[in-house]
DNA sequence: ATTCTTACCGAAAACGTTTTCGAAAACAAC
DNA sequence: GTTGTTTTCGAAAACGTTTTCGGTAAGAAT
C-alpha cells in the first residue's frame, strides 16, 4: 500500500538508486537498455516521485501564492481564473488567499506563503495597506513578486496594470462629449493607487474642458458595495441640484446608483448620465444597461503569471531580474446609461 | 542570506540539533534554561522551519486541493471563500483548480493533486463527469475526499449537499400556490445529480398537485448561461401557449429569461411567473426582482472543509472514518417575479 | 602490451527536519 | 558507597530524492 520509491525499483532491478533516478530523467550516462527496463517497471508500478523529497532537494515547490482582497468579486475571480489557467500550463499550482481588504491579514498571509516557501507571489493590495514592509520582506527574501491592479508605486517589483488615469479621463470625457456639465464622481478609498488615479483622470478631464473642479461633487466610498451605490446616489441628489453625470469607480456601485435613480424616478440618462468601471457582466443586463470601461481581468491574471514565471526562471538561472510594468488596454463600452 | 536552520542554532549554542528541535517544540525532556536559550536565538535569527523538510519527515503538507467546475461564478466563488477562510483557521492552505466542466481536465487535476500529496481533496464535479475511477483512485490512495454540490452518489465518501429535490419541490409548489397551472422547467444537463434532483422535485410537485406532467415543457440547457436563458425563454413562448410559470435551474438563466420576457413585453409575474435557484446577489437587483431558492455557498464551503479536516485527523490517528452526508437548509426567497 | 577514450554505473553526500532510544549526569535514598 | 530515580541531552536513523565525482569495463588506438 505504500507509495513506490526509487529504492524499490532499484532493488527489484538489482541496480542502484542513482541509476534509476538518472534513467527516469534521461541522463546520457545510462544505457538504452537499463533506461527501458527502469521506465517499464516505473510505469507498471505506477511510480510517482515524492514531491516532498523533490521539493527539499531542489528547493522549489512549483507552487505560487496569490493574495486578493476579495474572492467573491467578478473582477478578481476573473483574474484568479487567468492566473490558474496560465500556471497550470507551466506546471505550477496556485495557493489562493484573501486579505479581506485588511492589512493585518495581508501581512500574515505573506508570512504564511513565505514560510511555505512558494516559488513566487502574486498580489493585489488591500485597501487598508499603507505600509510596505511586508512586501519588501518578500523581495529581500529573494522571492519573485508581481503586483497587479492594486499596487504600491514605491515597491520595486514587476506590475501589471491598466492606465487608470487615462481610462478615467476617457470616461469623463465621454460624459462631457455627450453634454454633461455638472459631473460628480464616486471614488474609492483614499489609499489605493487605482482609486487615486481614477480620481485624477476625472479631475484632469474636467479641467482640460474648462469645467471648474468642485470637490463637493466627489464622494469617497468605503466598501464599494451595491448598497453604498444606492446610498450615495440618494445623498448626491439630496445635496446637489442639476448634476447631469456621474463617473463611478466600479460597476457594482454604479448599478446600485442606477437602481436608486430608477426608484427615485430620476431618468438615466435623460436626467443624469452614469458611467461605471470594470465592465462587469451584469452591466449589460440591467436596465438601462451601463456604459463603462472594460478592464480585462482574465488577461491581467495571465500576464501577471507570465511575468512571475519569467522572474522565477531568471532567479533559477542566476540571471538578473528586470522589473517590468505592463499596462493593458481598456476600452470604453457604450451602452444606454449615457447619451449618444 | 541563506535561511536559518536548526543546525546553525545548534552550532552557535554548542548543543545538538535534536535538543534545538525539541526545545522549540516544548518537549518535556529539555530544561527550561536551554529552552529559553534556544527560543531566544531562534527568535532573533528569525528561524522558520523549512516546510519542505517538515513535509518530507511528517508526510503531510498542510495543504488541500480544491477542484471546482468554474471559478468565475457567484456560487462557486462563495464556496471557495468559505473553504479558504475555514482552512486558514486550521492552518491549512488551499490549492484551487478549475475543471472547466471537463471530465478530462478533472481527471488530470486529481492526478496533479495526488502527486503533490495534498492532505485531502474537495471537489464539485464537472457536468461531463460520468465515470468515477479517478475519484475512487483518490479513496484507494487513502487521501480524504469530500464532495459538495455536484456529487456522485456512487462514490463512497463524505458529501455536503442541499436537498435539491425538496428545494425544487418547494419552488414549484410556490408557483402552484400562487395560481400557476402550466409550469415549465429549464433544467441543467442530464448527468449532474443536482439537476436530476431538481427536475424530480419539480415533477413530483406537479403530480402531487394533480397537474399532469408534460415533458415538452422541460428544456435541457447546456451551459446554464445568461444567453441560454434568453434563448430558451424565446423558444418557450414560441412553442407553447398559456405557460404561466417557470422553475429555472439557476438564477443566471432566470435573469436571462426575465430580460427576454421584458423585451418581448411579456409581463413578469402577471403573464408568467419565474422562480430561480441559488439566490445570486444580482437577483434582488434586477427588475422585477427574482423569487428564488437560497443556496448557502459560503456555509457549504465551510462545512465541506470541516468534514475534510476531521477525516484528515482521523486518518492521522488511525481512526476509522465514518462518511457523513451533510444536508444544508435552503429557503424560499420571495420577491417580485412571482405573484403573492 | 600499453595508453587513451568512451560508455556505463554506483557510493555517498546533501537537503532539514523529527523521533526513538540509550546514555550520562545529577540527585535522592538507604 | 551502593542503588535507584529523575532530569537532561545527543547519536543516529529515517523521510526520498538529486547530483557530483570517481571508478570499472570495454573497446579503440598506438
Amino acid at each position: 500500500m505504500k507509495p513506490v520509491t526509487l529504492k524499490q525499483i532499484a532493488e527489484t532491478l538489482g541496480i542502484s538508486i542513482t541509476t534509476v533516478s538518472k534513467a527516469l530523467k534521461d541522463y546520457p550516462d545510462v544505457s538504452k537498455k537499463t533506461k527501458a527496463l527502469v521506465k517499464d517497471l516505473a510505469q507498471t508500478l505506477n511510480y510517482k516521485p515524492n514531491s516532498f523529497a523533490v521539493n527539499l532537494r531542489t528547493k522549489e515547490s512549483k507552487t505560487i501564492g496569490l493574495i486578493v482582497p476579495e474572492i467573491v468579486h467578478h473582477f478578481f475571480s476573473s483574474v484568479i481564473k487567468g492566473i490558474i489557467s496560465q500556471a497550470e500550463k507551466k506546471g505550477y499550482l496556485v495557493i489562493t488567499l484573501q486579505s479581506n481588504e485588511s492589512y493585518d491579514l495581508e501581512r500574515k498571509q505573506i508570512e504564511l506563503l513565505l514560510n511555505k516557501r512558494v516559488d513566487g507571489i502574486l498580489i493585489s493590495l488591500a485597501n487598508q495597506t499603507a505600509d510596505y514592509n511586508h512586501l519588501n520582506a518578500v523581495m529581500s527574501n529573494n522571492t519573485p513578486l508581481v503586483m497587479f491592479d492594486k499596487i504600491a508605486k514605491l515597491v520595486k517589483c514587476s506590475k501589471v496594470l491598466i492606465n487608470d488615469r487615462e481610462a478615467a479621463y476617457k470616461a469623463t470625457q465621454h460624459l462631457i462629449d455627450t453634454g454633461c456639465k455638472k459631473i460628480a464622481h464616486f471614488r474609492g478609498p483614499l489609499l489605493p493607487q487605482n482609486s487615486i488615479d481614477r480620481f485624477l483622470g476625472y479631475k484632469k478631464a474636467l479641467i482640460d474642458n474648462g469645467i471648474t473642479y468642485d470637490s463637493s461633487l466627489v464622494y469617497i466610498l468605503k466598501d464599494m458595495s451595491y448598497e453604498e451605490g444606492r446610498f450615495y446616489a440618494k445623498k448626491l441628489v439630496d445635496e446637489h441640484e442639476g448634476v447631469d453625470g456621474i463617473f463611478i469607480n466600479t460597476d457594482l456601485v454604479a448599478i446600485g446608483a442606477i437602481t436608486e435613480f430608477n426608484s427615485l424616478k430620476i431618468k438615466v440618462p435623460e436626467d443624469i448620465s452614469v458611467i461605471g468601471f470594470s465592465n462587469w457582466f451584469m452591466s449589460s443586463v440591467i436596465s438601462p444597461s451601463l456604459t463603462t470601461i472594460n478592464q480585462p481581468g482574465f488577461e491581467i491574471g495571465k500576464k501577471a503569471f507570465k511575468l512571475l514565471y519569467k522572474e522565477i526562471n531568471s532567479k533559477k538561472n542566476d540571471k538578473i531580474i528586470n522589473f517590468k510594468e505592463v499596462i493593458l488596454d481598456t476600452q470604453l463600452v457604450l451602452r444606454e446609461s449615457t447619451k449618444s
